[in-house]
Order: structure tokens, then sequence, then C-alpha cells
DNA sequence: CAAGTTCGTTGGGAGCCCCAACGGTATCCC
DNA sequence: GGGATACCGTTGGGGCTCCCAACGAACTTG
């Protein structure tokens, strides 16, 4: 009867069923999402992440950038590099801090950031699915309160 | 002054609010309280995974236990080189199938896939420590979902 | 018994995260 | 002014997760 079950498999269902579990497991979902909608522009989610702060910050040095999108300054090195090499931002010395980088994006590099910003809103859209407009809101919201730990 | 007033950043503020950038935070968290918890036996969440799939899967072989928890081959070997190391599985050659290994819970094997199992649950609590059992349940409801992908 | 498959293992690599160190530069305070 | 201090961009290293390719050994299939 019931005894056909394949296996049973308390443990691991104990754990699959933890939060930090699905929040992997939800996470690696939205990464992947997001990554193959990015790639079609040839680029991965940090650099939209810093495309868009650059379009924010104006002429801004790389530390700062490093502090405002919290990357590594050791891979952000990387990453303005690949964005320099594709024409999208210019790395200028700043005359009032020789230490620094002014970082300015190209016309190119602000036409696509906004179409990056839509390849990423349209995963999302797909991430979410499976939930309604409503249903929506009330995950984003406890969502925000789990990232931000103390409620 | 102005040059203290913080900046408006809508760009930045757009994708920070994307359900994929949420849901990378949320799941770093909690990797990292689980991870810190799961420090104390000096365990990572792999070999808590592993000790559940062979706790559940009794004497069974690493290709099996990699399909179950999905990891890789690759780096089932390490895992369970680590934990047969510390003494809390064993592999016996499997005489039905002499390519396969049978791995098994030692006594301490088992206690400690019990203390992990404990120490996961109370990190999760911590994690989701903002949230009212009815928001938690709401949660897990809709972040299952997300995770199936389809409603 | 030959072909194909599965086993455990080794190797390599990409992506993301964190830390340490360095030469160069700017700032602060004595 | 000058010396300690801090910050800049860069390089290097390492850990963790995930994916793929290859290998000899062993099993299965036709």
């Amino acid at each position: 009867m019931a005894e056909n079950e394949p296996q049973a498999e308390p443990e691991l269902d104990r754990i699959r069923a933890l939060p930090s579990w699905l929040l992997n497991r939800a996470s690696a979902r939205g990464r992947r999402l997001v990554s193959e909608a990015l790639a079609a522009e040839g680029m991965r989610m940090p650099h939209h992440a810093v495309l868009c702060a650059v379009a924010d910050l104006g002429p801004v040095a790389q530390a700062e950038l490093g502090r405002r999108t919290g990357f590594d300054p050791k891979d952000m090195v990387g990453i303005l590099n690949d964005l320099q090499g594709a024409g999208l931002i210019t790395r200028a010395p700043d005359p009032a801090d020789r230490r620094k980088n002014a970082i300015s994006l190209t016309g190119e590099g602000g036409r696509l950031q906004r179409r990056l910003t839509l390849l990423g809103e349209e995963a999302n859209e797909v991430l979410l699915g499976g939930l309604s407009p409503r249903e929506r809101e009330v995950f984003l919201e406890l969502l925000g309160r789990v990232v931000a730990g103390e409620a």
C-alpha cells in the first residue's frame, strides 16, 4: 500500500524546508534568470549595478562606487576594466585629487544601462511569475524585513 | 553644506528594489547565520546536508547522495573525505557492486547530525526573527512558489 | 564478448565574497 | 614645514558554490 513510497527522507525534508535553504534556491534562480537576461547584452549583474551607480553618482571615484554598491575594490577594478574596454565608461584622472579616477558614463554606457535595467526587470517579472500582484507586495515587504534583520 | 547631503540614487534604488537583489541579500544573510552556527561544531552547510542524506538513506552510494542533495560529484568527494576524516561516516566497498562506496553514519555522525539540525534551526529562527508566526507562514509559502517557478 | 553506462575520482574553470599588501597621494596636527 | 595617518587604485591570494570534462574500474546490455 503506502509502503510503496520510494524512500522516506525526514531529515532531508527537514533541512529542505528551512528558510535559509529555500532562500538559497530562490536566490539562485533569480541570479540565473537575471544573468541569462543580461547576457543578451554581454554583461553580468555587477556590470549592471556599477553602470547604475555611475549613472546616479556622475563623475565618481572607484572607492566611492565600491562603498555604494558593496563590491570589493578588487572586483571593482575588473568590472571597470570590462566597462572601459567596452567603451561604456571613461576613467579620467581627478585633477582635485590625483589618487582618484573620475568614472563617467559614455553615451553608449547610458543607453546600455537603461537597456540592462529593462532586461533585469523582465527577468524579475519571470522570477515572481507565480505570484499575484497582491502576493508580490506582501512577499517583497516580508523579504525586505528578513534582509534588514532587525524588524 | 550641500556636499554632505545624501545624493539621489534613482537607478541604484531601482535595482536594489528588485526581488532578485533582495533575495540575494536575504540568502547571503541566511548563509552567514547558518554558517556561523554550524562552525560551532566545525562543520559547514554541505557537510550537514550530506549527513542528513546519509541519515535518511542508510548505506548509500556517493552518486546517489549527489543526486539527492544536488551537490556536484566533485564536491561530494571532498565533503565525504572531511566527514570520514572526522569519524562521522564510513566508506565501505559495496559487495554487490564493487564500483560503489556504501556510505553509512557512525554513532558520532548521527549525534552530530542531530546537533547540526538544531543549530541550523536556531539560526533560521534568528533569520526570520523579524516576522510573526503568521507572517512566517505566508512568507515561506510564497517563497516556496518562487522557488518552484511554476505557480 | 563488445558497446555502452555508471562508479568514484581528479582536474579545471567561472562567479561571487573577503582580506592583505603595495606605491602613490592627500590630509591632519604638532 | 614635516611627520604620522589615512585613503586611493591596484595586485595577489584564498574560500565557497556551481558546472563540465576526463579517466580507469566495474557493471549491464544486446
